[in-house]
DNA sequence: CACCGCGGTGAAAGCGCTTCCAGGTAGTCG
DNA sequence: CGACTACCTGGAAGCGCTTTCACCGCGGTG
């Protein structure tokens, strides 16, 4: 029952006022008297009148929902996922937009494209890996609003949030040499993945800055995920590092379980470091050393940027978000020459 | 460029028929013959003809959009979430359904209810432990059609997709006294999780079915959550169980952390077994004994169901999935009573 | 004091689609 | 062979909203 299915009209009659009145005092467009626009608000109000998406879209306004399309390797995995629809989707609800959730599962297919273009979204936000998917190129070039979360090779056309990377993952390793590390090694994540790719720059930068030169030999290929990282833990081991820079904290959980099964400790006889943030979902473990992303900070952002576009402002074309360096227990602390 | 924005009528136009039988044709109605119906589709397709589904909804057909909520206790946690947003989202795109995500975040507020009815999406799926929440409620009792994942208090005049629970559950302690437990315990879920109390109950049948008592002093009462079960892992270890039943995997994975840290050998000294299905994600581990969460099945029924719901189709008020009991290496086999 | 310009206002035209209804044609029964 | 039914088919109305456009009365100008 309650009052649903109040109709702009209504709220026009009830004001004493046309149609075209009520909705320009609604949607705060000039030409309306302050003082009738403020009846028509209370009417509105009164009535409980919910303006009907589907009429607004169809009649050239917006439906206030926007999309956010994950790639199927973001899903897969840790709680990177969670943490940004989530971040995400609070965003847009405090934005008052409805989210649209699509997942690049199993078939690509037309079914996201057709989506997105059956006039259901304003914008979409996108977070995928693997740009280089036809029809994730095909959407960028349509005429939708997008803003990327990450950035991606060959496409600084579409606004970007970005996660500074370098510097982070510079200082963590700054900090892992700080903590007397001679040999230390990391592990990637997918080449493809652009972030990753910063993740290794951090790492070369830091060795730069310590007139250092970067042992290839202890640069291994990993794919962000803990199996992986498991299984190549005793080939990295064998290397003898002192210490291992994940490129992200799932590859960090592999690796300490296998260290824990070899009885290798942790941090006294190798340091251990990720990124993301996640491994503190695990419990009874010790307190990672690790980089927090700054996931709602990212999802505000992205609404933020995406809403603007449809509303046809100037964006900037990157936007840069600083993650927080979060030193726990698996690192060294820093070694105090004591030469005191 | 290419063929956006094709409109319903230019398809007709192209196809030499008017709107009407055109939007017949396409929406599988009666009324048009079959060799016309043909050559529109014919034509749509050649056209890349997508109708508006703004417009569409706007006519009073459908938005083939259907939402899926999630209450803040499902999302926090396990992979649970991310499954089911997984299956849900795979089985709306094989039924090319678009899907909206509303996750109870932050603030309940009025912003989901307004978001449902703003007439976005045709129907939804919920998924929430507490049910109770006035808005939720609200929802249920709102005229949109709506299925629920799990079974809940008080509401059984909605279609809900249950996991059957209580069976499995008693194969599984079952199957712990046949590897010789004589202290079986079992860790509990939140008392207001209906599945939890199912599996309990399980529990207790398992012993009933073997004329055993339940030693009530042996069932604790734990949260679903790794840390609690961490935290509560002296106290429960204390009781000298032999085996301990998790409501969760992730209790269970609590629980197995904390035995290991104190050498308890597992299956040897203490058998442990979950539920869910989602310890194997969890790499080095051993392959936990638990009850796989049939995910793909739940989402696509739950989609199905409220499709048909949708299509004002009857329905079954209750549809039971089963689950998978998986026998892992956290449990101890059979035990052959050598007595031959 | 007649005239122009301007902001406020309402009527009306769609947005793209579904569906009711009337008209037309073919097939069927008496 | 005429009248009826059954089925196709196209015209047109309308879903709830935005927006153009013409209109109104006002104050300001020459």
């Amino acid at each position: 029952m309650s009052a649903e299915d109040v109709t702009l009209d209504e709220v026009a009659k009830k004001a004493g006022v046309s149609l075209a009145s009520a909705s320009r005092a609604l949607n705060g467009k000039t030409g309306v008297r302050p003082e009738v626009r403020e009846r028509i608000v209370l009417v509105a109000d009164a009535l409980g009148y919910r303006p009907n998406r589907a009429a607004k879209n169809l009649a050239g306004g917006a439906t206030s929902v926007i999309g956010l399309l994950l790639g199927r390797e973001v899903i897969i995995g840790d709680i990177y996922a969670v943490s940004l629809i989530q971040a995400v989707s609070d965003a847009a609800k405090a934005n008052d937009q409805g989210l649209m959730l699509l997942l690049d599962s199993k078939e690509p297919s037309e079914a996201v494209r057709n989506l997105l273009r059956d006039g259901l979204v304003d914008g979409v936000i996108v977070n995928t890996v693997a740009l280089g998917h036809r029809w994730i190129e095909e959407l960028l070039d349509a005429t939708l609003p997008t803003v990327l979360i990450g950035s991606h090779p060959g496409r600084n056309d579409v606004p970007s949030i970005i996660v500074e990377s370098v510097e982070a993952s510079a200082t963590m390793a700054n900090h892992m040499f700080d903590g007397g590390c001679q040999r230390l090694a990391f592990l990637t994540g997918p080449e493809k993945n652009q972030d990753a790719q910063r993740r290794v720059e951090g790492f070369r930068l830091a060795h730069t800055r310590r007139n250092l030169p970067v042992n290839e030999a202890l640069i291994f290929k990993g794919d962000h995920t803990r199996q992986t990282a498991y299984d190549m833990a005793d080939t990295i081991l064998a290397a003898e590092p002192d210490g291992v820079f994940c490129s992200n904290d799932e590859s960090a959980l592999g690796l300490y379980t296998r260290a824990r099964q070899k009885r290798i400790d942790i941090p006294d006889q190798l340091s251990l470091a990720g990124f993301d943030g996640s491994a503190s979902a695990d419990v009874g473990q010790p307190k990672f050393s690790t980089i927090d992303q700054p996931f709602e900070e990212v999802g505000e952002l992205a609404v933020q940027t995406l809403l603007a576009l449809i509303a046809r402002k100037k964006v900037p074309l990157e936007q840069v978000v600083n993650p927080v360096v979060s030193i726990g227990d698996t690192t060294r602390p820093i070694e105090v020459d004591s030469g005191g």
